[in-house]
DNA sequence: CCTTCTCCCTGCAAGC
DNA sequence: TGCTTGCAGGGAGAAG
């Protein structure tokens, strides 16, 4: 369940193996992902250089030399897996192998199809439909307390499901909202309207954190998520909440056989966990 | 405009 | 054991 560390955490494997790589043969062994491939997408990426690998929200950006970016994202189970040498045959969900010179090899591999590829003039970036209205990277300057409760004023759903949506914070996913609720001591079922002063400045501070610290552990390996060199992610084993119903609430250590510890419900059609007591 | 719902897809686990 | 069912979830688009 790949969300803003997992991307990262793919960007920061891949950038040192690929970029000024040329790309030498591109194999396309679909037509389609989530949505289909771009008109000539091998022909496009053959011969190419890669200037850089970059992300924005949960989208990879491969950065090429003829002014094009391959715009790719990895949906719920993608993954891309880096060979040094002597590549395994494909196997059937693995959708796009390319070759690059130096004998390294790329798989991209997806059981499940939510991702996608495609290619546009890095000059439109910005503007492509993927990418435009986009809220702001949660890790850079822009995003602080002000701009936050501005973002949220109005809104009448509960702040989970705002946090979950790309147009308000890019990269956070299902995952990362619980965890970063509970870190912010912030109820889930609360108003997004109702976030201002000291709680947004706390809610702040855990989408930092939090974050800060998956990206350090290499994301979380739940079912799909490794890096690129096949290394496993560690957050998973510091979820304080996600996928932990029924378990003591770390933090207060309420008692789950008395109504306390950690309570799953579901928001928006997506699971939620929280803890009732720590979080209002 | 805002919000919620549905669908796409496969693999896995629980339940009978 | 072997089947069915439900869940996992990112994002687009429809519906309300």
């Amino acid at each position: 369940m790949p969300e803003l560390p997992e991307v990262e955490t793919v960007r920061r494997g891949l950038a040192p193996v690929l970029e000024g790589r040329i790309l030498v043969r591109v194999e396309q062994r679909r037509a389609n992902l989530r949505l289909p491939f771009p008109n000539d997408f091998a022909t496009r990426l053959r011969g190419r250089q890669v200037a850089e690998v970059g992300r924005r929200a949960k989208y990879l950006l491969f950065r090429l030399d003829s002014g094009e970016v391959l715009i790719a994202h990895l949906g719920m189970s993608g993954s891309f897996r880096i060979f040094h040498r002597d590549p395994p045959a494909p196997g059937p969900h693995d959708h796009v192998v390319i070759e690059t010179d130096k004998k390294v090899t790329l798989h991209f591999h997806d059981p499940r199809r939510f991702g996608l590829m495609t290619l546009t003039r890095a000059d439109d970036l910005e503007t492509h439909s993927m990418l435009a209205g986009l809220g702001p990277e949660p890790l850079e300057k822009g995003f602080d307390e002000a701009f936050l409760a501005e973002r949220l004023r109005g809104r009448r759903s509960p702040i989970k499901t705002a946090l979950m949506d790309q147009k308000i914070i890019a990269g956070l996913g299902n995952i990362y909202a619980s965890e970063i609720l509970f870190r912010a001591g912030i109820s889930p079922r609360r108003k997004a309207d109702s976030i201002r002063g000291v709680r947004a400045r706390r809610l702040v501070w855990a989408v930092r954190d939090v974050l800060g610290e998956a990206i350090i552990a290499g994301g979380s390996s739940l079912r799909d998520h490794r890096a690129p060199g096949g290394e496993l992610g560690y957050f998973q084993h510091r979820f304080a909440v996600y996928g932990r119903p029924g378990e003591p609430c770390p933090d207060c250590d309420c008692d789950p056989a008395r109504t306390g510890g950690i309570r799953r419900m579901v928001q928006s059609g997506r699971s939620t966990f929280y803890c009732a007591r720590r979080q209002r």
